[in-house]
DNA sequence: CTTGACATACGAATTACTTAGTACTAGAAA
DNA sequence: TTTCTAGTACTAAGTAATTCGTATGTCAAG
């Protein structure tokens, strides 16, 4: 069977970007990460780990007295099925709307246009 | 100030695309087109309806004995709302690391890379 | 040994999203 | 007129996401 929709929410998803910038971190090194962004308290950091390793995209081990987490699935797979939810749900699986929007609506400067052209030659 | 967040959750845009199809709709219409997929309460729809109304997505106005409803914002706008949306909280606003996801992962097909090209071309 | 710092475990409250039931109303049909 | 039908209004309930407080445990410093 399938892994399911590897979809994460916002603030899982905004934990995840730490963790998988550090390789592995602690609750104390995500919570003082986040608190330079806003107001939040240590024990929501660590429900939202907890939370993110029984839906199985971290995963734990002691380290001295804390838990040292790691990401379970790289970067590229879970970003890859974001995206995957993403167009299916507004675009119904196609991707190639969501190009258009792209690039019709300025998403993309001109060197992410050069980019692209170069990619798609290199593609042939 | 911003129209802030531009962005539907899945029901509703579900909703919205079978509006926007139609150009107006009943409640009664989209609770019919829903049903062909799957099981729904007519009530259900109506309350997402008034939701979407409530929320400014949709205008109404009394037909015969039912509301008569229609899109308040055009399509591209709204979808484009949630294209920016989705590249701010997965990318931190940058579109390009999603045409690389997108060209990597053959989320894109060959026609698709083709056209890009064109547009790309046409841009210039 | 006692205390303070720092960690986890557990439980719970809040809000948003989704779904749908019940009551009521007005027009159409008998 | 009475009854049926199709609509709206209102209410509520379940689930998921997010937040955080309190209780508890352990190690180290004094």
């Amino acid at each position: 069977m399938r892994p399911r929709h590897n979809t994460l929410t916002p603030q899982e998803l905004e934990i995840m970007k730490l963790v998988w910038q550090r390789g592995t971190a602690t609750v104390r090194d995500v919570y003082e990460a986040l608190l330079e962004r806003r107001k939040i308290a240590y024990t929501t950091v660590m429900t939202m780990m907890k939370i993110l390793e029984t839906k199985g995209y971290l995963k734990k081990r002691r380290q001295d007295r804390a838990f040292l987490y790691r990401p379970a699935h790289p970067k590229n797979q879970i970003i890859g099925g974001m995206i995957r939810e993403f167009i299916d749900r507004v675009f119904n699986g196609s991707a190639e709307p969501l190009l258009v929007h792209l690039v019709k609506s300025r998403h993309l400067s001109e060197k992410d246009l050069q980019k692209i052209a170069r990619m798609v030659k290199e593609s042939e």
